[in-house]
DNA sequence: TTGACAACATACTCGGTAGTATGTTTGCCT
DNA sequence: AGGCAAACATACTACCGAGTATGTTGTCAA
């Protein structure tokens, strides 16, 4: 190693890029947001960004691969919790809906992305991305269907038509991208107590009285850790 | 009248124009959607758009006006409609998914424009176009609010945080415009089918069971019709 | 001390896009 | 028949933004 001192001027770039990236994608929208624009909020000028990425999409491309890699790590624990249908799916749901929270900018950027499906992916790169990303959408979307379908079959879930059911969870748990804003204040604890309230409704959906307290003693049990 | 041939080729550009533009809108958002691209789509030019639209951000609010309209007209019956607070949020939500779905462009337009407040409006006009869409947005949130509060006074509905219930609602009540695909041969009858099924999800999130049956008995004892 | 390279900033190119200015056609009115 | 205006199409301008080419500075290694 160099020295002890080395590691402290060495503020990621990489990173601050990215999350300055997400930030501007978030606020503005893939195609209102200009280079520039991240730049200026970065307080430098494009030579910077284009030293770590080699175009615009591939920033882009980069930010929605964060935001996937940390979808699926807000609903693994969950998913992977040796319990029931019903409990697993209250975890995932309420796991999603921390990172849904904590994640803000990332997470609504790769709800933008995955909308662009219809956008004419030009060069085979584009659709390379493009298609990944779908096909993780995909599995996402298969992990809670799957739980939701044991959970059924076991007679521990109203019934209904499951397509459009797994849609109503989804967009339910990805509601706070939508109408949370951060606040003066916000904590852990704050974010908790929405997902909280959000699993609550969700899983009442689906015919469960679900309350935090069931969630907070699942998570000691099976070890889960936000 | 001049003749009876004259109706017939009077298209009414301006609604024609309206809806391309929204459905361009949806696909690309407003942003990557050029005059000309939406020109193209009518197989005209710009020319055409410009004889009806002075700029491509009034084109935008006035597809986003029109969505306003739409959307109030949805839940508008079910909101006066004289029951109680539980079948009045039912037949909201009824009507506003059917809405979702049958006008998916303006909807999805509309949505869409909603989350471009934090973008920097610059002139005047256009941000006098924004603040009038958040009041709409605000008495929208506002009439579901109020019925549910209504509910929740007579014990019919789960209590919870309103704020966040809320908003679970609406999201999920959105849900559609967001992965509602229109395939071939879906009809107003497919329509209601789904709608059925959300609205049964949703109603559940407030632990009440609502059955399809419930909303067509309602529609015909009140009169309302989809 | 002198390359050499990382880590940018600056200056430029070039295609796309909003908006405008100016034709051109087609009824319609008189 | 001739004028006029609606309803466009065409041609043009001015700018913005992605990407590139080139300049500048600091640091480290030999």
């Amino acid at each position: 190693m160099t020295s002890s001192v080395a590691e402290q001027p060495k503020p990621d770039r990489y990173e601050e890029i990215l999350s300055a990236a997400a930030e501007c994608f978030r606020q503005q929208g893939f195609a209102a947001t200009s280079i520039d624009t991240v730049a200026r909020y970065l307080g430098s000028t494009k030579g910077r960004i284009y030293h770590y990425f080699p175009s615009k999409m591939d920033l882009f491309n980069v930010v929605r691969d964060r935001g996937m890699e940390l979808a699926f790590e807000g609903v693994m624990p969950g998913y992977q919790a040796k319990t029931g249908p019903v409990e697993r799916l209250a975890l995932m749901a309420h796991g999603h809906v921390v990172t849904m929270i904590r994640y803000h900018a990332f997470m609504q950027v790769l709800l933008d992305g995955l909308r662009m499906r219809r956008y004419g992916a030009t060069t085979e790169f584009q659709r390379e991305a493009l298609e990944r990303h779908l096909a993780q959408r995909n599995e996402f979307e298969r992990m809670f269907r799957e739980v939701i379908e044991d959970g059924m079959g076991a007679g521990l879930l109203r019934e209904g038509e499951v397509s459009f059911l797994v849609q109503s969870l989804l967009v339910a748990i990805n509601g706070p991208v939508f109408w949370y804003v951060a606040r003066e204040g916000d904590d852990e604890d704050k974010y908790t107590r929405i997902a909280d309230e959000v699993v609550g409704f969700a899983m009442s959906g689906f015919g469960v009285a679900w309350t935090p307290e069931m969630t907070r003693n699942l998570k000691t049990e099976t070890g889960v850790e936000v």
